[in-house]
DNA sequence: CAGGGTTTCGAACAGTTGTTCGTCTAAAGA
DNA sequence: TCTTTAGACGAACAACTGTTCGAAACCCTG
């Protein structure tokens, strides 16, 4: 638990890309990613629990075997995934706060701190990008987790605590405590979206046809939060 | 799609009180209601893969041949502990839309369509009401939940329809799917309240240690709804 | 008390789970 | 060429899963 955490120092780690080849890992051992993106692929879409070590080396077409030799137990194999997808995120979060920041001196307004918040994870959740299934991966995640899924998450407060932070800065009307529920309610609208809810929205709403479909989704998010921010 | 809805016309059976004494039955099969609430209390508090027949007829002390004596099946009880409470909290909801519609002749403002939407269920999260535990149950069967739960929930829509049609009436500058959209967000704020999400929030605000701790958020998700809907 | 229907109980069922073991293959190093 | 070693493979393990069955115990009505 006294780990160093590398998502507290924004960093220039931070700030480098995402790393795709962490995929390929090593070069050697194409089994260990084939058990990699099986595994994810069928926990995102079945949940932790439903999904066999059968299932998951059926599904990549490797031995039974390989899960325990390439990830030591399928729990570890399942963090693994978490903790790779979780970094990917808070990355690709924490740099666009940071971009943000930079661009306005220190005081962005409330509305780019909410799209750092809110527009990675809705970007993952575009049907035509790869990411999809990560994103239902760590969304699952957050309800289905382990207790070692539990600690990080609670390692994510401190994440969360710059956006909390910047928040802070540029709500100097707000109390701490309203600006950490509204913050909460704002996580809400990126969390609540699973798949039967995309499902419910998709009968009410006539269905996501638009070509910008994530951006506009994106856009009614960060309009949404930041009428709950800006409120008196 | 074509199925008679009873969810949708507002009838006495609505407004009628929550039915406590479902929980006695029909006053035989003591037995009966020891699983049911130890079946609850357990798949609210590990989910319901984790939790075994054998882990539930321990808690509840009966036996093991009882679940499927009184109920069929493990998933079976699942289905009726996900339905009765399912209902029970669509009744609370509609019987609040049904007041606020009564009191204001049938055009209501926002905020009280949205308080009919959001107390309900957080009330039930009132840590020293009986609820709380029913209302995680409730979380969690929207994630974790089987085919048959999401049918349910998808005729849920027909009972979420009400409020969208509330609110199209009382919102009429805005589009359909603006207030599909909206309503969606603000149901996000209820479903994400899920346990990692108080942990955190405890840390980060200090503690939810007021007297009227359940009274001051349903509060906050209201204001946070309402300016979202009222966004220009 | 004797009756039948209801409920409880213990034991066992067949199936699936995650994990482990020994063996085999094949490529790299000496 | 021989040795080493990481990896793949099939088989099996013990533990646990939900469910079923028949007998025992119960309770209320005759």
């Amino acid at each position: 638990m006294t780990q160093p955490d590398p998502s507290l120092d924004l960093t220039d780690q931070d700030l480098a890309p995402d790393d795709e080849t962490a995929l390929t890992d090593d070069g050697c051992a194409a089994t260990r990613n084939l058990v990699f993106v099986a595994a994810e692929r069928l926990f995102a879409l079945h949940g932790f629990q439903k999904v066999s070590v059968r299932d998951i080396t059926a599904e990549a077409k490797v031995n039974l075997a390989s899960i325990n030799y390439h990830f030591g137990s399928k729990d570890a194999l399942l963090l693994d995934i978490f903790t790779r997808r979780t970094a990917e995120l808070n990355r690709a979060r924490a740099k666009m706060l940071h971009e943000a920041n930079a661009a306005h001196a220190g005081k962005p307004p409330v509305r780019a701190v909410l799209h750092a918040l809110i527009a990675p994870p809705v970007r993952w959740m575009d049907p035509k990008g790869e990411r999809l299934i990560s994103v239902q991966f760590l969304i699952r995640a957050r309800s289905e987790g382990t207790d070692q899924m539990r600690d990080i998450l609670r390692t994510d407060v401190s994440h969360l605590r710059r956006f909390s932070d910047a928040l802070l800065v540029v709500c100097p009307q707000l109390t701490p405590e309203e600006v950490y529920w509204r913050l909460h309610f704002s996580l809400g609208l990126v969390h609540n979206n699973r798949f039967a809810e995309f499902d419910r929205l998709n009968t009410l709403s006539g269905g996501l046809t638009r070509e910008d479909q994530v951006d506009v989704l994106i856009q009614r998010m960060v309009d949404f939060a930041e009428a709950g921010f800006l409120r008196a």
